[in-house]
DNA sequence: GTAGGGTTAG
């Protein structure tokens, strides 16, 4: 028997420029310079040699040679599987890894060892249709005992969960890892990130700290989005230093972080200055830079960004799906349907149509827009519509009082679509707080429980303002009472619950225990409070609350400035209130404010001031004015000034301003429906015990001693 | 030959 001799030399034939040409090379030379060449004699390859080039071709991205290669191997152990099997992972191609995977394990003299059970848990991770396979090898892991103690089996396990969006089963899976290293804890940290509880991570990070296991970029960068998550500065600070201390700030996943830390936190300038380390900055860090101008408001600044990230061209300039998502919200926010219009052309234009991201901004931005039938044909065309989908088109629809129609496809969603969440449930209640339907709150309200949601902080105050709006004040308190944790904007609700029903006194003692409830009240909280001491009277205390935000470093925007002139007025303290609007910063004042001073003077009589106040008015909302056309026209002919008011009456015509009527309704008991009336309305059937019990309040009032400004007699005829 | 990280939408 001749045994083969194994060339030393090959023979290669090529064709140069001059011809046909040969070259002599020492084997291994030749086979690393013309590695994709086959072998053109000799044996096969030994199993070692043929997964060599396996893993040569995964890693240069070859993977269809790599097929072709393991399909033509004779002998296949668990490397070559695993090493085919992760370039299928690689490529985000998990169903061909899982069937791979399926294959190996129906072949009695292969194990599925943690190598390749690793790459199986990972390719159910990244695709939601391999998760019930990925919990019934779980259970056969269990069950058959093999490798339940490999590190690298838990952290893959634990991270399918916690993609899966089972986050107990993920930190349970954690719990029982016997060593966690590195990887395992960052592993749950980024569960606790991804389930929204940015706190309890950083809990978790601390307790990794504590054990002593040492950290790497990819732990850094995950404990410091969950400082932006939650804005808290102070650890993010103490994070930033451990990583200059390492060398690792300048790495793009922790710069990243650590900019979005600083822009979400109000530090703009800081956080561009991190951003800008990174040589250049990558599409991530301009797409934190567009939506952090989003989160703080500056709609505005977050074009412009995406204007200058287009305008130099390099590796980062070119927008991805998040980007566009980041500008569509932009766009959205500024009620700019132009623009928005013109990214959907560039995001049809550049393939993006499709994602998910982008998706559900186009139609939110068409929600906000007002073109819910826009909205409703790209809801339609989503194919895989999730949570945040539903919310979109629901809440598009409720912000437009359209609450039939987002209780319908709120039903829809029940019967075809994902369970509901906090943001579903929290606008399905707003919706249900400003008409007022307190039945239908109430279902929502059973659906929280049902779902787990009460205790979260936005469905907690969505359901006091319903209740409160809907009248029902006891049960408003029960659902405060109840709260499970202390928030601002539960506070925030409950205040404003207590200010509209008249209860001004609760309102502001419970504004003032805020601090000792460790909350710090903020811009919204304030209005609360400003509006609680306008409607009960408490000038003073109001003025001191003013004067105080800035302690709390609270900024006073329109809005505060509007309460307080507001307060001021009704308190007769009507030059004070002027003197007050006069000292807003420029482009804070508006209409409203100097509609407020106006009635005041004309409540006064004083027709110079209120001339002066109406001319502010004019100056700030030439279009507009209604209101302070009608309150100048009223107070001249509270003067018998007929000429002037006829002629205040003219102009207003003359600019084709008119004044709405001003709407109300009410709902009596539960079969009648709701009554809708105007000032001055007699159409209603039973309009004579409604005057009836009118006049019998006025009776009362008096001898309570009560003094109308305007005769009641006068008003009903 | 195996596991973990940043940017997005309500």
């Amino acid at each position: 028997m001749v045994s083969p001799i194994r060339p030393r030399f090959r023979i290669l034939r090529f064709t140069s420029p001059r011809g046909k040409n040969y070259l002599v090379l020492p084997v291994h030379l030749a086979n690393r310079l013309f590695s994709a060449e086959p072998i053109p004699s000799g044996p096969p390859p030994s199993p070692y040699e043929a997964n060599a080039r396996l893993k040569a071709l995964v890693k240069s991205e070859r993977l269809r040679d790599a097929r072709r290669l393991f399909d033509e191997m004779p002998h296949r152990d668990e490397i070559s599987w695993t090493t085919l099997i992760s370039g299928y992972v690689r490529a985000a191609d998990s169903l061909e890894a899982f069937s791979l995977f399926y294959r190996l394990l129906s072949d009695p003299s292969l194990s599925p060892d943690p190598f390749v059970l690793s790459l199986a848990f990972k390719a159910c991770a990244s695709d939601s249709a391999l998760r019930p396979h990925g919990e019934c090898l779980h259970a056969c892991v269990l069950k058959t005992g093999v490798h339940p103690s490999s590190v690298f089996v838990a952290t893959a396990l634990l991270d399918m969960y916690s993609k899966s969006g089972y986050p107990a089963r993920a930190l349970q899976v954690f719990d029982e890892t016997p060593h966690p290293n590195a990887v395992s804890w960052t592993g749950a940290i980024a569960t606790l990130v991804r389930a929204a509880r940015p706190r309890d991570a950083l809990l978790r990070f601390a307790s990794m700290l504590a054990a002593g296991v040492p950290c790497d970029s990819h732990t850094y960068a995950i404990a410091l989005k969950a400082c932006a998550d939650a804005a808290i500065l102070p650890q993010g600070r103490e994070i930033h230093a451990r990583t200059l201390r390492l060398g690792l700030h300048a790495t793009p996943f922790v710069a990243n972080t650590l900019g979005a830390l600083y822009l979400r936190c109000g530090h703009l300038r800081r956080g561009l200055t991190v951003l800008n380390q990174l040589r250049s900055r990558d599409v991530a860090a301009w797409t934190t830079i567009i939506s952090t101008h989003v989160q703080l408001g500056r709609e505005p600044d977050a074009i412009d960004a995406f204007l200058k990230m287009r305008a130099h061209p390099s590796d980062g300039s070119n927008p991805n799906e998040y980007t566009y998502a980041a500008v569509l919200s932009a766009c959205a926010g500024l009620v700019r349907l132009t623009w928005g219009e013109q990214i959907h052309g560039h995001v049809i234009r550049r393939g993006f149509a499709g994602s998910k991201s982008v998706s559900n901004a186009l139609v939110t931005l068409y929600a906000r827009t007002g073109r819910l039938d826009s909205a409703e044909i790209l809801f339609r065309e989503t194919p895989v519509k999730d949570i945040v989908s539903w919310s979109a088109i629901i809440s598009g629809h409720a912000e437009e009082s359209h609450v039939e129609k987002s209780f319908s496809l709120f039903s829809e969603m029940r019967v075809t679509g994902p369970a509901p969440n906090e943001f579903t449930l929290s606008c399905l209640l707003s919706a249900c707080a400003g008409a007022a339907m307190l039945d239908a709150g109430r279902q929502i309200h059973a659906h929280a429980i049902a779902g787990g949601l009460e205790a979260d902080a936005m469905v907690t105050s969505a359901l006091i303002t319903m209740y409160s709006k809907s009248g029902s004040i006891e049960e408003t308190e029960r659902v405060f009472a109840g709260r499970r944790r202390d928030e601002v904007v539960s506070w925030t609700a409950m205040i404003n619950g207590y200010a509209e029903h008249g209860r001004c006194r609760d309102a502001v003692e419970l504004f003032d225990e805020m601090p000792a409830a460790g909350l710090r009240p903020d811009g919204v909280a304030f209005i609360g409070v400003l509006t609680a001491c306008c409607h009960g009277g408490m000038v003073d205390r109001g003025l001191r609350y003013f004067e105080k935000m800035g302690e709390f470093g609270v900024e006073k925007g329109r809005e505060h400035y509007g309460c307080v002139v507001d307060m001021l007025v009704r308190a007769g303290r009507v030059a004070e209130a002027e003197g007050l609007a006069a000292r807003m910063p420029v482009g804070t004042a508006d209409g409203v404010v100097w509609t407020a001073v106006m009635r005041g003077w004309a409540a006064r009589g004083d027709e110079e001031a209120g001339r002066r106040a109406a001319a502010r008015v004019m100056e700030l909302e030439p279009e507009g004015a209604a209101g302070a056309h009608v309150a100048l026209a009223n107070l001249y002919a509270g003067k018998r000034l007929w000429g002037e008011a006829a002629e205040e009456r003219r102009r207003m015509r003359e600019k084709g301003v008119r004044k709405g009527a001003g709407w109300s309704w009410v709902a009596v008991g539960g079969g009648e429906g709701a009554v809708v009336f105007v000032a001055g309305d007699r159409s209603h059937a039973r309009r004579e015990n409604i005057y009836g019990v009118l006049a019998l309040v006025y009776y009362e009032a008096r001898k309570a001693g009560y003094v109308p400004e305007q005769d009641f007699e006068a008003e009903i005829e």
